[in-house]
DNA sequence: CGAGTTACTTACTGGTCGTTCAGTAAACGA
DNA sequence: TCGTTTACTGAACGACCAGTAAGTAACTCG
């Protein structure tokens, strides 16, 4: 019985049968664990979604933990890669600090499903604390560039810095629980909204 | 053996042994549904985190959905009630929705694990999506009082109002990521940051 | 001191979990 | 066609799951 669903790759000049790509398998894991939470989510769930069987899927992954450690890096990578675009390291704290909002709605909605993912960590296992390290990191950075612009003048300092910057990942962070794409809204307008709320609010101008 | 620990009722004039409350029982039910998520929560780590044996603590609940309908009904009845209270009813819609935002803190804090709960839901089992429709009818409560400031001229109206709306939700509801009771913000404080950032931003004012 | 009520304990059931393993079907090069 | 590589299938394993059934210890009341 050929599966002809998609995700598969054949005819690339490899001997034995087609297989499924490991990207495929990784996007379907990713929108199960979504859907029912890392630790409700059953490999026979994910087998069942692949359209096979549950021993078929550890020939592509050496376990249920390596697929959530898979996911969680390519969100990492992806929100790291923000913290160097040209811009982000050079200019003004507060327009470099826009740049790399911006850049992190961008990757937010890029990637949405596995940044959700992230988002949603708890830090019960050793994969989950390191993930949830590296994203305090990047947390860290856009701390930095706050605190910047705090000291520049561009942003208010009434406010503990701390709780500034939580507000503010609480605020973009958010996005993974109602944006989908393809609606009315397109991730350029997403991030112009977001990064203009944050910095003007939501009271009318007053001038 | 007896048991020293902290939620047990004695001496209350009934006849029997002494019992665990259940309001003990809950809040230690809750904690370890959000430390590990509902579903990957066993009731004999429940039984364990009581001091108990499972069946024991089947004696105090009919089962473990029973736990979470209970713990997500207390925090919806006290989000509702904020909807009711004086000033939420009368009045210009914009000093009607920063006091019943400020509510909203208010009870986040109050009730942090039963909100952080609430908010974690994915609506995979009928109890959950019964909460997930209480928890959007407080939200469209808060979108109308939003819509009411817009038409009154105190809100912006250059950005979508649900998007308006979710993004508001999303920094209030981030609290309960980060924010412990006993640190160095009180409630109050707490409460006039957000509503402060919510609508001024964080730029400089800039008069 | 019983009698009655409450609050358990110990032992168990059927089912599901992540993972493994031995075997096999399908594509390839020679 | 044959041998090799790749990608599986189906069955099984021990651990753990939510929930149950039957017995019993602890307390109050009369």
């Amino acid at each position: 019985m050929a599966h002809a669903s998609p995700g598969r790759s054949a005819g690339n000049g490899r001997a034995g049968r087609e297989a499924y790509d490991l990207a495929s398998v990784l996007d379907i894991a990713v929108a199960a664990f979504n859907d029912h939470g890392y630790e409700a989510t059953s490999m026979g769930m994910l087998a069942q979604r692949l359209g096979t069987s549950k021993s078929a899927v550890y020939y592509h992954v050496s376990g249920k933990e390596d697929l959530l450690r898979l996911a969680l890096d390519r969100a990492l990578s992806e929100l790291e890669l923000v913290l160097t675009r040209d811009g982000a390291t050079k200019g003004p704290a507060e327009s470099r600090l826009r740049l790399v909002l911006r850049g992190a709605v961008e990757v937010l909605v890029k990637d949405l499903p596995y940044v959700t993912l992230l988002l949603r960590l708890r830090g019960n296992t050793e994969v989950e604390r390191q993930a949830l390290e590296r994203r305090r990191d990047f947390n860290n950075a856009v701390a930095e560039l706050v605190e910047e612009a705090r000291g520049a003048g561009t942003m208010r300092s009434d406010i503990d810095a701390r709780t500034t910057t939580r507000l503010l990942f609480g605020m973009i962070n958010s996005i993974v629980e109602w944006y989908r794409p393809g609606g009315p809204i397109t991730p350029d307008r997403l991030a112009d909204d977001v990064i203009s709320v944050a910095f003007d609010g939501l009271a009318t101008a007053a001038d």
